[in-house]
Formats: C-alpha cells, sequence, structure tokens
DNA sequence: CGGCTGCTTGAGGACTATCAAATTAGGTGG
DNA sequence: CCACCTAATTTGATAGTCCTCAAGCAGCCG
C-alpha cells in the first residue's frame, strides 16, 4: 500500500442527493460547523456535491504523501490518521493525530504540494474536497469561507502548544486530555478510550523518548491517575489530568 | 502606553486614492502578493480603500492584548512587534516576531477575541485591516482570498518548526537564518542586522534560559560563526548556520 | 513453538536549567 | 559631562531532567 496516489478514489462515488446522504455525511462534522456559521440548506447541498467519499484505508496505508500534488483537503470520518514527516537524515517527526470530524490537508494550501505524509494508524473513512472547487464555492458562500478560515486559524494556535519547555510528565498529560477532549466532542467516552497509535508515535510526537513515554505512563498509574493496559487506557483522575495539562491547555 | 485600546486610531488616516499612496502601501508585502494571486488593479485599489495607516508606535506600546475584541489583521510596514502570552503563573510565552511585510492577527480568525499580546519592540507602523470588510472583499476578489488561505496556512507550518526536541545550537542558528531570509526578501542586509528584541525575549521564544543563549552565542562566535557586539549581528560564516539549522528548516 | 516487534525497566551520561555573582550598558539628575 | 542607579547581559558552579545504551519481557503471527 506504498504507491497509490493521494487519495485513490473508491468505486466510483456516486452522491445520493436525498435527505440521508445529507444526514450521513454531516457526521464528518465539517457541514455542522457549516450550518453555524450561517450556511443554508441550498448552500450545504453545493458543499455535499462536491464531497467524495472515500476509504476505506487500513492500517499502514499512506492517504498522501509528500511532495504529492495538493488539490484535496479531507475530513476524517472514522479511525485516526497521523500525519508526519521525514527529515533528509531518515528521522520521522510526527505533526498530529487526526480524529473523526477533524480536516487534514489544510497546511497544503500555501504550496502546490503536500508538505508531509498521512498515514491511517487503524481502518479509515474519508470526505475528500477538492480545494479548488471549495475555494469557489466559498466565494459564493460566505459561511463557508467563514468556517475555512477559522479551520485554518484554530491549527495556528493548536501548533504551538506544544512547542513549550514542558515537562515530559505535563506533555503527557496535555496529550491524553486532548483526546479525551475531541474524542468526548464526537460522543465517544471521556475516559475510557483506546490509544490507536504506538508509543514509539506518542513519543515522537510528544518530543520524547519511547522510554521516558513508557516511565511516565506508569507514574501516573502508580499514582491513581491512569489505569493502562496495553492500549487500552482509562482516566481515573481527569482532574488531576488537567491540573498537570492546565499550563500547556492555557486555562 | 498600557490601557489604550486595540490598534488606536491615529489622527484621521485620510487615504489619497493615488498612485504614490498605492505604491507606498504595497512596501506592506501584502498587496504584492495578491497581485501575484492574480488580483487586478481595480481590486487592489477596492483593497487599498479600506485599509487604515496606524502608528507609529514605540518600544514598549501594546497594538492589541489577549482578549480584545478581534476586529482587524495588520501588515507590519515598519519595525517589529512581538506576540506573547501570559499564563496563569505570570510567565511569559513568546509565540513569534514579526517584521515589515508580515500579518499578525491571523490567529484569532478562530474566535472572536485576540488570543495573545501584541507588543512594539522598536518604532512601529502598521496597516490595518478590518477583517469583516476584508472577507467580504475575498468573496468578491478570488486572489484575495487565496492569499489569506495561504498566509493562514502558512503560518500552520511556521509554528510546528521550533517544536522539535532541536538543541540549542541549532535552535539559535535557526532563529539566525530565518530572521536573516526575512530580512534579506525585504531588501535589508542578509548577513549583518539588529536584533531588536533583548536576549530574554530570544530565550523565550526559543525555549532556552537567558544564560544558555548568551553561551549558544559566545561559543558561536568563539568558533568564527558570528560575530556580536550587543544587539548587532554579523553572520561571518552563513553556509555553517544554514548546516546547523538544515534539520530545523527543513532542507 | 520460535521469531519478531513493541513495550518496559535499569544504569550511566549529556545537555541545559537554576542559582549566584560579576560586569556592562543605559538612563537620570546633578 | 560625569556620577550614580537600575536593568540587562555575561560568566561560573551545580544539579536535575531526560536521552542513550543495553537488556529483559510480553504479546502476536506464522
Amino acid at each position: 500500500m506504498s504507491s497509490q496516489p493521494p487519495f485513490p478514489r473508491p468505486a466510483p462515488t456516486v452522491l445520493s442527493d436525498d435527505g440521508d446522504e445529507l444526514q450521513f455525511c454531516s457526521t464528518c462534522a465539517f457541514s455542522h460547523a457549516c450550518l453555524s456559521q450561517g450556511m443554508d440548506k441550498s448552500a450545504l447541498r453545493d458543499l455535499h456535491v462536491l464531497v467524495e467519499h472515500v476509504g476505506p484505508f487500513h492500517a499502514g496505508d499512506t492517504l498522501f504523501r509528500e511532495g504529492d500534488p495538493f488539490d484535496a483537503i479531507a475530513a476524517v470520518r472514522a479511525g485516526c490518521v497521523k500525519t508526519r514527516v521525514i527529515d533528509r537524515d531518515g528521522r520521522e517527526h510526527v505533526l498530529g493525530f487526526h480524529f473523526p470530524g477533524e480536516i487534514i490537508g489544510l497546511n497544503a494550501i500555501a504550496g502546490d504540494r503536500y508538505p508531509c505524509d498521512a498515514i491511517a494508524l487503524d481502518t479509515v473513512m474519508l470526505c475528500r474536497f477538492s480545494f479548488p472547487k471549495i475555494s469557489v464555492l466559498a466565494t459564493r458562500v460566505p459561511g463557508l469561507q467563514r468556517e475555512l478560515f477559522r479551520l485554518l486559524s484554530r491549527d495556528i494556535g493548536r501548533a504551538s502548544l506544544l512547542a513549550g519547555d514542558w515537562s515530559a510528565e505535563q506533555r503527557m498529560a496535555a496529550f491524553l486530555v486532548g483526546l479525551s477532549r475531541r474524542l468526548a466532542a464526537r460522543g465517544f467516552s471521556a475516559t475510557r478510550f483506546q490509544l490507536s497509535m504506538s508509543r514509539t508515535d506518542i513519543a515522537n510526537y510528544l518530543r520524547l523518548a519511547p522510554e521516558t513515554v513508557s516511565r511516565v505512563l506508569r507514574r501516573l498509574q502508580d499514582e491513581g491517575v491512569l489505569a493502562v493496559d496495553r492500549r487500552d487506557v482509562e482516566l481515573r483522575d481527569p482532574d488531576a489530568l488537567e491540573a498537570l495539562a492546565a499550563p500547556i491547555l492555557r486555562e
């Protein structure tokens, strides 16, 4: 699964234009946000016409690769996507993890090529939006333009969150609290969830050694804050975690 | 200069509509970029009508403050602007430094308030763009929308640059190389320039202790890479610096 | 069952922060 | 113009956090 074109089309994606289809895709949360930005039903219909549902992808599949020509952003509809770059020395740098409802590809707009790889960590479904088309639509639909500006702007702030010189424990806490909130916002449990990424990926993302991740998790478990069993996590004392993460999350 | 409203208006800013004014303001480089995105002269004129030239501000002046209602982005026309947040423990976190031609306030679009403070480090002049107005214009002028998307997207990538776990020497090299390039792009010398920010600000921005900044600068000077005299810097061996910074700048 | 990969645990060392103090620069008033 | 005061910067000594290296362990799949 390595040299397929970016966002390979599945079997011809014919979008039905009925209420069901609209309702279904609104689970991608992008439409919801657009609605709240003042888009009306007809504009929403225009938006859905230019959506392609792609997937499923499987763990390890590449969704797009650094250097691929940029032509689309995508909303994660199911699963978890890792974005990363490989530097000249062959070292990986994990940029982020993306869950259902979140958009990938926004950092590609500045250039004409994707600046990073996107890799499925489990079974992933996407909603693919042609960027040229959505741009044109955005000129007609102010609510859509506003939502795009909002998404882009929010990612600027997010990117600088982990940039501080926080302790390993604070980073881990912020990571877990962030995960918990994002999953909870999609209707999943806020206190019990699975880590779809490896310890190595977490470590890389948090700029820690894998050994440190392991040690911090053990410490938090010994303190009764967490219960960890392989990739299953239970937040036993969310308040304590929030307190640790507070300076990073700025609250 | 502490409790003035954000972007205080100077004496009534009447913009002449003649060629001179257009030419002058194009030094803010925003217009240049818009032109290259396919905007025509008449659109550019529309853009300039909604610009307010504000300033001068002086070192230490606050341009906007975290929590101020967001209504405008601004292009730095002269001087250097620091953006920062103060966390609950009263500790400062420098988010970035912004030079002529660069835009501040983009990270405020996601909310209705500025998420950080902006502070003049020396004598600063701004071009202020009402965001509601520029948004409306962007729906009519695709080139402007494209440029805004591009600026936002680029900042996402920039924000994650320094997030890695780089050594103090690498961070400092990347900082200096970045400064050199940005200044060179505006026609200033790429090898000799002034640091408009204090050591403490540099340290804070790079997530280092001020003492470490001092030591790294000395080391680089002893190695003949730099010549530092207070806030004057000369890059004596730009290639060596580039080599140090390469993994951070991804080249 | 054996190999493999991913995770955990332990010991030692490197880098940078912290603390303390000397030095220098800049601004102010005489 | 100079002396003084304050803040910024530099320098030195020490300590802490986290990385690196190395080995042991556990789940997963053929």
